[in-house]
RNA sequence: GGCAUAUUGGUGAAGCGGUUCAACACACUGCCCUCUCAAGGCAGCAUUCACGGGUUCGAAUCCCGUAUAUGUCACCA
């Protein structure tokens, strides 16, 4: 039997780190199998918490991603509807409810809030046992049917047995065993008549055939009432991959109320959606040797659930800075240039060779945000202090740097042929004359001609771009500066 | 508080009873090198795997306890 999987996010807002990451295993487990199904369902049953628009980025998310869905409520598939809501309206959770009460798997309940409410208040929650016991479990259950009939407000309840144990096997966190006694028996139909995640969740998971089940962790303590379910229909239980999270520090998860990045804050951020899936399937996730750059196809060959870890993995921005700077750093210089030209016009406006300028950006920048501000010299030389020649590494001090500068510009003055072979032999001839290293001249050029000590591009190619006008305009300008001081 | 799960360096982590077991990567530090910075290369960076016991010839790896963290105990998902 083929593998299928399913994302089931509920559109209440953006879609943040921790759900795609989990959307992403999803996929790849499913797409582990050649025959492998990754299915997304919207999972809508909450009325109140429904924002408007969610729907709508979770497409957009995913589609960035390369996350194909095989199938779903825009592309349709065998075992639709795949909204939840829409399922609602055919009746169908109510009519599994029932036929779970007539196999003793739930029964109607008609207490109202505040009984509850003071039920649990009268008890004493440090005994360990469920929070509430529903004497409705009770009724006879011919009465019940009679009295939810007759129109009186009902729930539905799970029943579970408040003797034995229940326990079931995760993939991750191995096999986990709980009394039945601390399990509560959850509302799976509330008063509105729509069902809870709890119910919809089992019943859809078996309706579509979803073989493995991935989610987050903290469905771990629920899971057991779940397999009671599917005990009670008689049905094949799925296999269990719970995901641990993703967290901010060591004390919280990632989450939107902290203010923490979602992946369209990382697209506006300047990140590649290939550089953020690549980081993301590795939080929490180990590959089995310690190659670090996976395209979406290598992740599918590369994932295995026997590597997920069960510790919450801490997500790290400056690796994925790394992460994203190895992924610009590799792409082919045309297709790099496509993507950073918006950039780069933000900075330059002028006419210089934006290609040129590109090749030096890509072996500097590793976020695309972070590209216009080192392009901002090319436009207007920026107003730079003479402590910019003090380079501790290079050796240099405006006083040698005056020096180099004179040679550099008696020796551009004369030259005609302003390419980059021609400069660089021209510049390179200096040093080896002045016998000093070739830093002592190229890094004060550098600065004479940029204003900034450090630059995508070294002082030749930067020198060849701007042209051989303002090149010795800016070199002038400098030279007058140092000899002022 | 009950229950569940976890605890390897600043971070992600490998290792899951025994020939270097503390890999690899990010970050950091130093050096080298290409025309400079960056990138790249090299080196350094946990005598030790939360703590305390135990099992064993031998434990980061198994067991027990303590501490801590996270999750859960909704007519939210």
């Amino acid at each position: 039997m083929s593998i299928r999987t399913r994302f089931a996010p509920s559109p209440t807002g953006y879609m943040h780190i921790g759900n795609l990451r989990t959307a992403l295993w999803a996929y790849l487990i499913a797409k582990k199998d050649p025959e492998g199904v990754f299915i997304l369902r919207i999972e809508d049953t909450d009325q109140g918490r429904l924002v408007e628009g969610a729907t709508d980025i979770i497409y957009d998310t995913m589609r960035e991603c390369g996350l194909k869905h095989d199938e779903g409520p825009d592309v349709g598939g065998p075992v639709g509807p795949y909204v939840q809501s829409e399922r609602v309206r055919s009746g169908l959770y109510m009519d599994y409810a029932k036929k779970l009460i007539r196999l003793g798997g739930a029964h109607y309940c008609f207490c109202d809030e505040k009984t509850i409410e003071q039920a649990k208040a009268a008890k004493d929650v440090t005994d360990g046992n469920r929070s509430y016991d529903d004497p409705c479990r009770l009724l006879d259950p011919e009465e019940a049917e009679r009295r939810a009939e007759s129109g009186e407000p009902f729930v539905i309840r799970q029943t579970i047995p408040s003797e034995g144990t229940t326990s079931f096997d995760d993939e991750v966190f191995g096999t986990i065993t709980v009394d039945n006694s601390t399990l509560d028996e959850q509302v799976l139909i509330k008063s509105d008549g729509f069902p809870t995640y709890n119910f919809a969740n089992v019943i859809d998971d078996h309706l579509m055939g979803i073989t493995d089940v991935v989610r987050g962790m903290e469905y771990l303590s629920s899971t057991p009432k779940y397999n009671l379910i599917y005990d009670a229909f008689g049905w094949d239980k799925p296999r269990y991959i719970h995901c641990p999270p993703v967290m901010k520090d060591e004390h919280s998860k990632l989450s939107k109320r902290n203010g923490d990045a979602s992946f369209q804050d990382l697209m506006k951020k300047g990140y590649l959606p290939e550089a953020v899936l690549n980081y993301i399937a590795m939080l929490g996730w180990s590959p089995e040797n310690n190659q670090e750059i996976f395209t979406l196809d290598e992740l599918v060959k590369a994932f295995n659930v026997k590597h997920i870890g069960q510790n919450g993995a801490i997500f790290d921005p400056v690796k994925l800075t790394s992460i994203n700077g190895l992924w610009l750093r590799g792409m082919d210089p045309e297709s790099y240039f496509q993507l950073v030209e918006p950039y780069i016009r933000e900075a330059v406006k002028k006419d210089y060779d934006l290609r040129k300028i590109a090749s030096g950006v890509q072996q500097r920048a590793n976020t695309l945000v972070e590209i216009p501000p080192m392009l901002d010299f090319y436009d207007t030389f920026p107003a730079y202090s003479n402590d910019l020649y003090f380079n501790k590494k290079m050796k240099t001090n405006p006083e040698i740097s005056l020096v180099s500068l004179k040679e550099c510009l008696t020796a551009l003055l004369n030259l005609n042929d302003w390419s980059f072979d021609a400069l660089h032999e021209t510049l390179m001839a200096l040093p080896a004359k002045m016998g000093i290293k070739n830093g002592q001249v190229l890094f004060p050029l550098r600065v004479a001609i940029s204003g900034k000590q450090s630059t995508p591009g070294g002082a030749i190619e930067i020198a060849e771009i701007l042209g051989k006008e303002e090149t010795l305009r800016r070199l002038k300008s400098s030279i007058q500066q140092l000899e002022n001081q």
